[in-house]
DNA sequence: CGCCGCTATGTCATCTTTGACATAGACGGA
DNA sequence: TCCGTCTATGTCAAAGATGACATAGCGGCG
């Protein structure tokens, strides 16, 4: 797994899409990722519509500051499990979820 | 966690929403089961429409029958980000995947 | 019946993800 | 400037997921 790769692609302020091919991301990698991504920005969106701090949804999940913090980050050390939960704790129900993931393919046409 | 419910729920060939609860599953572990039931059909039936046995999509995985088997089964055991990446790998892009999840509704209605 | 291809279930060592905690940065108000 | 609130990043032990393997069930075909 290069976990690192997407790790470092991140924390540089990198989108994935862009430059996944020039490292060793296979194709099944770059969508995962891109999924990810878009599911991350998702919680962002509709925590902050909610007005809750990341401490306020963290012990609502039972979680910490900092994993949320990192979901939202997209950090490579958070599962998409997680991040589903947190966007069904914070109403998210399939159809918004569907959305959200749908919004992962808009760059794929551009 | 209540996995192992869950799993006894899923071997005793229940639905889980109409016994989560029942047990002791909160709202958001009944949605994220539901969820997971949904992208467990979803796969087997896109598996199926290949025309691919479970070891041979294993093979493409990198994985084995076995796990794909309980993939397939929505055993506790496996974790959304594998029944993502096992989806996008037999083809399926972001607008197949939110579809998918949009049927997790369903019985929410009923 | 015996065999074969496919799927189901169990177990386990190994690797990954988790919550918790510490700490640092960013932004504002007093 | 010094706080206070919010967010970001790092580390770690514990909990969870993974692939591999073994084995069992189940049709169908000879």
């Amino acid at each position: 797994m290069k976990r690192d790769k997407q790790r470092r692609l991140e924390r540089a302020g990198w989108r994935v899409s862009n430059t996944a091919a020039f490292l060793g991301l296979t194709a099944t990698e770059q969508r995962f990722i891109d999924l990810k991504l878009a599911l991350a920005a998702g919680l962002r969106q509709l925590r902050e519509r909610q007005g809750l701090t990341q401490a306020a949804l963290a012990k609502h999940l039972g979680s910490s500051q900092s994993r949320i913090a990192k979901l939202e980050a997209a950090d490579a050390s958070v599962s998409v499990d997680f991040m589903i939960r947190s966007l069904i704790s914070v109403g998210a129900g399939p159809a918004e979820i569907a959305k959200i993931i749908r919004t992962a393919a808009a760059h794929k046409a551009a």
